[in-house]
DNA sequence: AGCATGTTGACTGTTTCGTGCTACAATCCT
DNA sequence: AGGATTGTAGCACGAAACAGTCAACATGCT
């Protein structure tokens, strides 16, 4: 799934045009279009503040959109650069790995 | 230790002064020495790209400087946005939880 | 026909990341 | 003591990237 399809996706899942949720985030509608279909001048995503705005706007989970238009959401962020130790770590392992940590987690919380 | 402080640091270890490592760097000396006093006139940190080619004259650890200035590394970046279940989760740990997770993946590892 | 909706290209305003210049202060060296 | 080297600091300026607007047009509906 792409960031602008995803956006297009909860816009019409509330019924919404671009008109109306244009005027909630406060742009213009023809900006929003060019966001759902990838076709900005510059890069692929608009800036962090309306895509946290977007997310309120269309009830959908921030971080998600954020991870979506390849943003690091500010959670994460402080979190890496609290303890770079193990998230230097933890980017560093394969998939399967990360996998056995996840299970391990899941282990020690009961 | 700042930023500043840190590029300070490495910059005498190796005996270079202000001038010499700007050269290197290809900027002007004076920004130099704003950045090692971050005195920027916009934020704290030069751009990535300057941090990288710092790092790199300087015979440093590219992260390490990135981290300093609050930026995300890039083998860090690309693993958060590829699994980012996985780091959702660790960024919601506490520093108790990391360490047992970093004992753990000592154990594992032998 | 007429209105609602969406698309596209050119344009504009703002922020970022520096440069250039200037003046000045502190060392160092012999 | 005096010249050379090194570092500090402020201000105005500029290129490029970023973020968004505006006007015009297309398309679909009823």
């Amino acid at each position: 799934m792409t960031f602008g399809g995803r956006i297009r996706e909860l816009r019409q899942a509330k019924n919404l045009t671009l008109r109306a949720l244009a005027k909630k985030v406060k742009v213009t509608f023809t900006y929003l279009s060019k966001i759902e279909n990838q076709k900005l001048s510059f890069g692929e995503f608009p800036s962090e503040e309306l895509i946290v705005k977007l997310a309120t706007s269309l009830d959908a989970d921030t971080d998600e959109l954020l991870l979506l238009a390849e943003k690091i959401p500010d959670a994460i962020r402080k979190r890496v650069l609290e303890r770079p130790d193990a998230f230097r770590k933890f980017a560093s392992l394969n998939n399967n790995r990360l996998d056995d940590v996840l299970k391990f987690l899941d282990g020690a919380a009961r």
